[in-house]
DNA sequence: AAAAAAAGGGATGACACCATCCCTTTTTTG
DNA sequence: CAAAAAAGGGATGGTGTCATCCCTTTTTTT
């Protein structure tokens, strides 16, 4: 059974990180830890494959570079033989450097850091043996979000809201298709069946349909 | 219909606040802005009930107080009659107090910002007119998250693994049952599962059965 | 010893979502 | 104009979770 640890202290984050893990794993189970103490009292009682650190934590100075290199190394030298990844929120090529020199796998910025990004980072890991994803701001629409829609639905809104100019509708079908690993017509399906639902409630669609 | 705009730099961050928010409101639509010009731009167009703001945005100074101001006062201007919450992973008393004066109408921490906050935080500002939530460490245990179990086997557990020496099994269960509008008799039927679940697949259970 | 709590399981219907295949009409594009 | 793309809908079975009610045996309290 593969076994991570989530180390962060922003409980949201947290929780949304340990998804990320589980998304990315079959069969594992995830623990997620609040403070540099709970995971250090884990690591000494049990295994782990993956480690996920994020150096700002409570009772530490996220400003101070010699607390975050302490917290990362500390853990690192409780669980040698697992895979361990630093998340942040401030991040620079220079910190990834040290990290990645004191035994690092991963150096992740949480601007972009988007679902999904996770597995490809595991990806990265295993072909080239670090992996590297600084801050950088992506968005040029907002993202929509409504209640009343099924997530794949809203999935298909999301992607077609993202479309390209020039982009035809077909063309995000057969991406939807692929990445969900569905029918291109059910994608297809899911996308009219989400606009009538917004149609019918009087929603202001998103530009693009 | 019920609009929220929330802005946020952190992707997976808002999209959790975005749940939080649709978890709070039962028909709703939910937009997410990572940067402040993406924000301006929707607040100019649209109408918004509520907005979410952490001041730590793409472009600006996050140790700036001056910078940290200019963000949330620029969305305010721009939203005089949405309700305003702040939310920040660097919090302090001080920077609550300015950003209460602007017109903001809640400031929360991060850390320990959990799911389900949101609603009392809502709560608390429709009532008392203002809410104030600082990061504060909560955890003296680490949370378990495991693959195999469903979203309420999986809450079974957390609760019975956070539950206080000496309390009973049972209260753990009407407690439960209180949270999820949910018999007591179907909470203890969620936990048996969840836990026969776990030893069958020969999981090292958390402290407290 | 009696009573309560806990452990361990079986069976059930309701319901939402997933995924598919089918159909017609309108609009846009080449 | 002809062909492709898009809009709009109806019907379907499968599946997993939710929520409930029922049962027995073992352990712990009182």
């Amino acid at each position: 059974m593969f076994r991570a640890l989530v180390v962060e202290d922003q409980t949201l984050m947290r929780l949304a990180l340990m998804n990320e893990v589980q998304a990315s794993f079959e069969k594992c189970v995830v623990l997620g830890a609040e403070t540099l103490t709970i995971a250090t009292a884990e690591l000494q009682n049990n295994h782990f494959d993956l480690v996920v650190i994020d150096p700002g934590l409570p009772g530490f100075d996220p400003t101070s570079q010699g607390d975050r290199v302490a917290v990362v190394d500390k853990i690192i030298e409780a669980s040698p033989s697992a895979i361990h990844i630093v998340v942040t929120g401030s991040d620079n090529r220079c910190e990834a450097d040290g990290f990645r020199q004191i035994g690092a796998a991963a150096y992740l910025g949480k601007t972009g850091l988007a679902p999904g990004v996770f597995s490809d980072v595991l990806d990265d890991i295993s072909t080239k043996g670090f992996a590297l994803r600084l801050s950088r701001v992506v968005m040029t629409k907002p993202d929509y979000r409504f209640s009343v829609l099924t997530p794949r639905e809203q999935e298909a809104i999301d992607m077609m809201a993202h479309r390209a100019p020039g982009v035809k509708r077909k063309e995000i079908f057969s991406l939807m298709a692929d990445r969900l690993a569905i029918d291109a017509n059910s994608a297809e399906k899911y996308y009219k069946q989400a606009r009538a639902k917004l149609m019918r409630q009087g929603h202001p669609l998103p530009h693009g349909l």
